[in-house]
RNA sequence: UGGGUUAUGGUGUAAAGGUAGCACAACAGAUUUUGAUUCUGUUUGUCUAGGUUCGAAUCCUAGUAACCCAACCA
């Protein structure tokens, strides 16, 4: 154990050598989502790793609002957001808000354009951009870009009072326009906005950039490790000369590469998209991979933060099979999850030679640990077994029910199939059977030996509910990489609903989002639209199904 | 005037000049009152071409490929 865990990423070797260093008596981490969208199982990678690497080296972790574009965001996500982090089962030091630091930051540009290393700029936002070149191509001065400490200084105050429309100006660092870095070439730090802000309500007109938020807002918390995703490498450079050119705490800018995952998309530009346009019903469908959608659809804190420490970290494109997320929620749920029974296609078993008028109570374990308990089953002559389980005419290697066949139904009796009747159109309406008084489940004398075993529940004392079963979102495997819209790859039966399911009455005592192992068919938990008396489940996770692969393999 | 970043099995991720390892996936077998779980085993890899060295994924040289940067978004 203590040889794997010699092995470090990137990020914990840098950490280590600060600390050995002396350079930081501990470190301090910061998670700094921006309040537009819900979080997704991309953003529980960075938070993994943030408040992971923090609480690995004794140090801590803040919450920081990046809240510096007033017409998108919105206190709904500032919500949703903090929830889903709490339930992924972390804790902040502070809660701290870019908007905290706009005095702050009005200041730090006073004090660039009192060192001349800003200017107010009066062209339009083709001009700036036509003046910046292009990658291969230098970039041009402004036209305004010699205006004197005093007149900046005028202007810029002027603008924070509101004498000035949206777009009529805006304040710029007066760095390179030669950069070979486009973010280098006089950046904007300030832009005009006469907009609602979720919390300095109409205080500010004018908003500051995310290159001139970002940085600051870590040098002011005294953050140490200033942890994002590969995008921003470009920044850093600005980040840095913003740090030295204000002489404020030198936080440190590192990069990781952020998740991808197959069969999904994950920027909040598409998953916005796909709510929009309701191709999914709202940002918590458990088909989303967003974290309030994951967790709906029934997954563990647990197997999240587990798949974030197997996938590392590393400075690679990465796109991650969606079946080591489903791995690490089987690992979990098998431990944990109480086995019950419920049938999804129900077809009518009769036993002919249990009579008609008696209920037997039976006894079936809740899980493999002893620890989970057992509860009672009700069991009499009439069933509902899965349709699936049954054929009239058996494939090779196919040990459920058929003609003359038997089985065990689970915790109960081994069966026999006497015969079958159809109904007018042709599809199987009735199974009967004679059971093996002999064979009850615990106490067998029969000394008979069956293949199969499934599942069951009896008509008389089954109720009924609502199963959703989901599947991928998307058709292939990336869609976004995939050409034209994205949206052309989704698929069309991500969704099926059950309406009505068998289910064995002990499930109508479930709780929110306590999960279930239905035996052989899947992890289910209780869906949120659930009514008294009338339980929807959805599908978490199915289980491996080496028999479904054998089929597809011998066709 | 372009700059930056990255290349290890199907997918991720280790190996800091010295046995290419681990996990997922796939495949095979054993156990099983879940065709699940568990257990055992197998297959598959250092971007290319040169060079240095007793020895190279690692160092050098030259290529190649992918991704990022031209919002008053973050």
């Amino acid at each position: 154990m203590s040889e794997e865990e010699k092995s470090l990423n990137f990020l914990e070797e840098i950490i280590e050598a600060d600390l050995a260093a002396g350079r930081y008596k501990s470190i301090l981490t910061r998670f700094p989502p921006e309040p537009n969208g819900y979080l997704h199982i991309g953003h529980s990678k960075s938070i993994c790793l943030n408040f992971g690497l923090a609480a690995k080296y004794g140090g801590s972790t803040n919450l920081r609002f990046d809240d510096t574009n007033p017409v998108t965001e919105d206190t709904e996500y500032v919500e949703s957001i903090k929830d889903d982090i709490r339930w992924l089962g972390f804790s902040w030091a502070e809660e701290k808000y870019a908007s905290d630091y706009f005095e702050t930051l009005y200041q730090y540009a006073h004090t660039l354009i009192n060192k001349g290393l800003a200017y107010v700029d009066d062209s339009s936002a083709e001009e700036i951009a036509s003046l910046k070149g292009s990658p291969s191509e230098a970039g041009k001065n402004s036209p305004f870009r010699n205006r004197s400490v005093e007149e900046n200084s005028q202007l810029f105050s002027a603008m924070k009072e509101g004498k000035y429309k949206d777009g009529e100006k805006v304040l710029r660092a007066k760095i390179d326009m030669l950069a070979p870095n486009m973010l280098m070439r006089d950046p904007i730090i300030y832009r005009i906005k006469h907009a609602h802000h979720h919390r300095t309500g109409n205080d500010w007109c004018i908003y500051p950039m995310y290159d001139f938020a970002h940085g600051q807002s870590d040098s002011i918390e005294n953050i140490t490790h200033s942890i994002c995703t590969l995008e921003f490498i470009p920044h850093r450079e600005l980040y840095n000369w913003f740090i030295e050119q204000l002489n404020i705490f030198p936080s440190h800018q590192y990069e990781f590469a952020r998740l991808n995952m197959t069969y999904t998309v994950m920027s909040k530009r598409k998953l916005l998209q796909l709510v929009n346009e309701g191709h999914v019903n709202g940002w918590d469908d458990p088909r989303m991979p967003t974290i309030s959608g994951l967790r709906r659809k029934g997954y563990t804190p647990a197997s999240i933060r587990n798949f974030c420490e197997r996938i590392g970290i590393a400075r690679r494109e990465n796109l991650i099979d969606l079946s080591l997320l489903e791995f690490c929620l089987r690992e979990d749920l098998n431990e944990t999850a109480f086995r019950v029974m419920a049938v999804l296609d129900p077809v009518k078993l009769i036993i002919s030679n249990y009579p008609d008028d008696q209920t037997e109570t039976l006894i079936s374990e809740n899980g493999p640990d002893e620890k989970m308990g057992s509860r009672n089953l009700q069991f009499s002559n009439e069933l509902w077994i899965e349709r699936e389980d049954f054929m009239e005419e058996p494939a090779k290697k196919w040990f459920r029910l058929a003609p003359g066949a038997m089985v065990r139904l689970k915790s109960a009796y081994i069966v026999r199939c006497d015969g079958f009747t159809k109904d007018d159109s042709g599809a199987i309406s009735e199974i009967n059977c004679t059971y093996i008084p002999e064979s009850r489940s615990g106490q067998d004398t029969s000394g008979i030996q069956v293949k199969g075993t499934i599942h069951w529940v009896s008509a008389k004392h089954a109720a009924k509910a609502e199963v959703r079963l989901y599947d991928r979102l998307f058709r292939v495997e990336d869609p976004a990489s995939e050409e034209g819209d994205f949206k052309a790859y989704i698929n069309s039966d991500s969704l099926q609903i059950i309406p009505e399911a068998m289910i064995e009455t002990s499930l109508l005592d479930a709780k929110p989002e306590q999960r279930f192992q239905f035996i052989r068919k899947g992890y289910f938990c209780l869906d949120k639209d659930s009514q008294p008396g009338k339980p929807v489940f959805n599908r978490t996770v199915t289980l491996k199904d080496a028999w479904t692969k054998e089929v597809k393999k011998s066709n």
